[in-house]
DNA sequence: TCCCTGACTTGCGAATCGCAAGTGACCGTA
DNA sequence: TACGGTCACTTGCGATTCGCAAGTCAGGGA
């Protein structure tokens, strides 16, 4: 049977080569990379089909889509699921894990915006959403 | 002159192309890759010199450290002073930028501590630190 | 029947990663 | 003085990833 998590839930189990023990290193593993927590953003403030992603300010490639959302689902943060048969459609959402990235894109969010120019001031309900 | 950040300290200049104005966007074209977090986790913690990123559990390569030590540097992030004339020897230390990064690593360890099997307990030290 | 759309996949050149070796300044020892 | 070792990098190079652009396929509408 699958470990437990601290608060009760199954835990991730390791779906990439951890460099280390390390939170910090093993969550880097899952997430470090320039599009991942981008595309994250956009599920915690409300989009979840394909076209929606591409549509953000970033510019995102299809092909770098396709590929962290794949990359996402794998590591439980998101699921996919069929909304329409014909022709097949997916909407993707956060599960309780992703959802519990929360608290990180606000951290990232506060920094970014206090240190660096030309950021906008994210939304207030986003900065005080709860998990 | 240079502009202002919202606490009234200069804000960090544009240094890289950003994808977007999105605060989240623009933190993760700066540090938005598997190892830059890792250093500033060990700077957070107390190492100073090259050697001792090094000795980190994670295993970086010089190349890889070097080069990203510079890039912290050339954001502002990172100082670097000599403390030893020969052979020269230079500690890196965050500046106040770089400081302010604690929330968005303490947020992403224990994401990471939550979610991840296999990770280690941060120290409580750590995680109660204060900015 | 034909053309368009959406969600991908593929090809390919460019960029980055990371291993291993090399470099240069310096130090310690014989 | 010579030699070997150490440290903080730099370089070379093969592997991997990135990302642009085109292609594919299933489906839809005129």
């Amino acid at each position: 049977m699958a470990s437990r998590t601290k608060g009760g839930a199954p835990a991730l189990p390791v779906l990439v080569p951890q460099r280390s023990g390390c939170p910090i290193a093993s969550t880097l593993d899952l997430v470090g990379d320039k599009w991942t927590l981008v595309i994250v953003r956009d599920l915690l403030t409300g989009k979840s089909h394909f076209s929606q992603f591409l549509d953000s300010p970033e510019g995102i490639s299809t092909n770098i889509l396709a590929s962290r959302l794949k990359a996402l689902e794998d590591a439980g943060i998101v699921s996919r699921s069929l909304y329409q048969a014909q022709p097949p459609r997916h909407a993707y959402a956060l599960t309780p894990r992703g959802e519990a990235l929360l608290p990180v894109l606000q951290a990232i969010s506060r920094w970014g915006n206090a240190q660096i120019e030309k950021t906008w001031t994210p939304p207030a309900w986003f900065m005080e959403k709860r998990v």
